[in-house]
DNA sequence: GATTGGCACTCAGGATCCCCGAGTGCCAAT
DNA sequence: ATTGGCACTCGGGGATCCTGAGTGCCAATC
């Protein structure tokens, strides 16, 4: 029953500190929110709130601000996910329909993220790894250099050039796109590196050089640049913010160019239907210790793919950021597999 | 003389102003730039040149600031453009020359123009018109789902997916590739439309519809697809500037989410070794009235297939960015042509 | 005619000061 | 446990002042 009202009274600071962005006292609270007692009983929780390490005040003499802390807490508290309306759904679903290819799935995505949103939105290309080669092509630009493409069963297609120390017979390429193709199409790329033991070996030594070189680069494309990419949009909203807050602009900029960064934050594709939430701190980037992250998983089928998700500052509205997050995940899923 | 004169006044107004970013008075200018003159004349030439809108005061008792018309001055008397240390070509020659495909070139180019000039860059893909197909690839992801990939001679891939109402028998799409591939392989992308025709037709009116489908998606891959990326990287320097500057950072970012915007921004590419400033209100996008762009075109081979350039706030650094866009510009098309 | 020193004038921005009011902690009463 | 009362704190906004950089103009000089 107290601990009760402690919960209430700290949900209702991150509520209305998430609104007003402005440190929120006793009084206000109970205006707010009908909590049914006087300031002096808030003030009580709020000490005690404070010495928990749920909230802090700026200085003596103003409301208390939630703490990274106190986020965790109201995050955990919040278990239903308040489902969209069916305008918007409607909406997100006819937008993402009309893509063309894999990258206009993503760019939509991401422009609807974080319209959606208001925040900065990340969608991670679906992962090669779980998904099967479709096609393997292997082409020469010019005699010394070739080029290599993958087409995965997912639509996603990555291409490595190769440049050549000697020139590349055009019928050796074909060759080798023939006998490539015939090892690996079909196979799932995780297995690419097993089946290509071996298939250097079986062509005539002049050219094995170049051959290597080949599966060298299909391998790499396989396996190393599987999940590397990440597409970002929105930074726009970084700058929103009623002015004066906390958030370093230029680090969290710096830090959104690396795309090694942005893996990191998306972090490990979560399972099931849950919901990773990431608080200032808790996302150990440089740069970002006042930026949370919103992310989940999508699916391709019943295979989770890749990530996607939101940054934005600590106090952003957990709630309805982690509706929108888990809405377009389920309707990119739902792209991504249908017919 | 007394032009001449007043000519220097400008261009060391411009240079004290770009490093400074605060008004400047006569009396600092005599002493950083040695003149020859007193103050008082320097107020002479001042007032004058701000009759001819050349520079402007924020307000009585304040130095004098370019405006964009002097600043277009400046650019315009920048003769000579500066050339780079041997350490700073052999430093952009070795960044560009590990990439392993196009993609990699371009992300390359843009971070190294972004760290080079400490600008937001901006560097569009190679135009598909001027090149000319090297391979198209028609293949199923799965029975209605067809995926369309053309790559270029440049090394460009671009891919297209098409949803078939019916489903497409193997067989089909087998034959559709084979002979789209004789029809459109080595020729110029600007010819495929004129290839098409009569293409449909000589197919089996059960699979018009279908091979219709794939026809629309080659050409538009060919045709409207083929200028439309631009890379940019860098956004973080645009919150370099000390502080309180005129630059508006959220429309800024919002403009430049646009890949609209950013060709309009690049504009035509411009022949030669010019070198395309516009400076302020010159380029007319919305938002984006206190910043400059800077960009040329890049050639492969002896032929222009793109622009790249920089954007920044209208006191930038007019002559050692469009050295570097220059240098940048002249590095691509050698990594593009080589070999 | 161009240049220059002199001089009065302007005014943004920093420093200082003051005060208000939101907010707190604590205590005694309920 | 809750509440009203009360003294205390202190950030931030407003008003005021002042300084110094910078200007325009003019008369003297080259």
């Amino acid at each position: 029953m107290l601990e009760d009202r402690r919960l209430a009274v700290l949900r209702a600071i991150v509520d209305d500190y998430v609104t007003t962005q402005e440190p929120v006292g006793s009084k206000a609270l109970v205006e707010r929110h009908n909590l049914g007692v006087s300031p002096a009983t808030i003030r009580n929780d709020m000490a005690a709130l404070e010495d928990e390490g749920y909230i802090t005040q700026p200085h003596t003499s103003a409301g208390r601000v939630p703490t990274d802390l106190g986020y965790r807490m109201f995050v955990d508290q919040l278990s239903t996910v308040k489902p969209l309306t069916s305008a918007e759904r409607r909406a997100i679903q006819s937008f993402l329909e009309d893509a063309v290819d894999l990258d206009d799935v993503m760019a939509r995505t991401v422009r609807l993220l974080s319209q959606v949103t208001r925040e900065v939105a990340l969608v991670q290309y679906p992962t090669l790894s779980r998904s099967s080669v479709r096609h393997v092509e292997v082409v020469s630009l010019s005699t010394t250099r070739i080029l290599v493409v993958l087409i995965a069963d997912t639509g996603r297609v990555d291409q490595r050039m190769l440049d050549t120390a000697a020139p590349i017979d055009e019928t050796v390429v074909a060759d080798v796109r023939a006998r490539i193709a015939l090892v690996i199409g079909g196979r799932r790329f995780v297995d690419v590196p097993e089946l290509l033991v071996g298939f250097v070996e079986s062509f005539d030594i002049h050219d094995r050089a170049f051959v290597t070189a080949v599966a060298a680069s299909v391998m790499e494309l396989a396996v190393e640049k599987s999940d590397q990419r990440v597409m970002i949009g929105g930074t726009a909203n970084l700058t929103r913010r009623g002015d004066g807050l906390p958030i370093n602009l230029q680090s969290v900029l710096e830090a959104l160019e690396e795309q090694v960064v942005l893996l990191k934050l998306l972090g490990e594709t979560s399972a099931g239907d849950s919901i990773l939430v990431r608080i200032g701190h808790e996302n150990s980037v440089q740069g970002m210790e006042a930026t949370s992250v919103v992310s989940t998983g999508y699916a391709r089928g019943d295979e989770l793919v890749a990530s996607l998700g939101v940054v934005g500052p600590t106090h952003m509205d957990y709630a309805s950021n982690m509706a929108s997050v888990h809405a377009v995940a389920q309707y990119l899923g739902r792209i991504l597999s249908d017919q």
